[in-house]
DNA sequence: CATTATAGTTAGCGTTTGCTAACTTGTCAA
DNA sequence: TTGACAAGTTAGCAAACGCTAACTATAATG
């Protein structure tokens, strides 16, 4: 079974929240994402069963090595894919929230199609 | 409640059929997406009780005037983005594959930058 | 006319993923 | 020590949306 979306917006929210800040909890993830409680805990528990997120001995969240892999993926596309809309004329805020869509449901492909494709023709300028 | 991606499918193929044919059936939707009579049903319910769909004299599928619009919307992104995911270089099968995915999730705002991109800097040659 | 095939519906299940309510656990101050 | 607050968990609900099983209704066929 593969990553649905929602995995992997918890995956992508621990690891923004661990670039700021080397202690992360559950709480911090809920308050960022909008979600309550119960909801993180229980996403939370699914990662840490796939391996993907693990409790250090302070009970903080710490991404595996194969979570930290995931969460960079989907963090590169949202990056790029925000800046590419911003570049062609979109404003940040649609920028951003259709790239935290679309981040999800674009193939490794044309992700790296698009990047190609920026770096030859430049910043769509 | 706006639409979400499974009825615009839904809506979107009912649109593709009925460009080649003008006797749209709910056996023939479900054909088209590999989904089962019953799942059909329910959906094109949901469709009639939005005002997007009704049935003809004869019992055949008809999209009303609203849902041939909104039908139209989400095909068009479709052609588009598959379209231009093929110019910079993704190969046919995946590009149709991420567009049927992106399709439902972008903004008005981007796809409308995308297309006057395009337009201005020709086909991604 | 009776049988059979096709189209569609109803009933009900399973998964995902959000929620609230209510509990446990641990810390810290009075 | 006790009371309170914060973090996390458990239990269970709801909506969306796929499915199968089984029914109905209509049309075609021998």
């Amino acid at each position: 079974m593969s990553m649905q979306e929602s995995g992997e917006m918890y995956l992508e929210t621990i690891y923004i929240l661990s670039l700021q800040s080397s202690a992360v909890r559950s709480v911090d993830v809920g308050e960022y994402m909008g979600y309550s409680k119960p909801s993180v805990s229980r996403a939370i528990g699914l990662l840490k069963k796939s391996g993907l997120v693990q409790t250090d001995e302070d009970g903080y969240l710490k991404l595996t090595e194969e979570g930290e892999a995931q969460a960079k993926t989907i963090y590169e596309r949202h990056t790029v894919l925000t800046q590419l809309f911003i570049n062609i004329g979109v404003d940040e805020k649609t920028a951003a929230a259709d790239a935290c869509r679309i981040e999800h449901y674009i193939s490794a492909q044309t992700f790296a199609a698009i990047k190609e494709h920026i770096a030859k023709y430049g910043k769509a300028k």
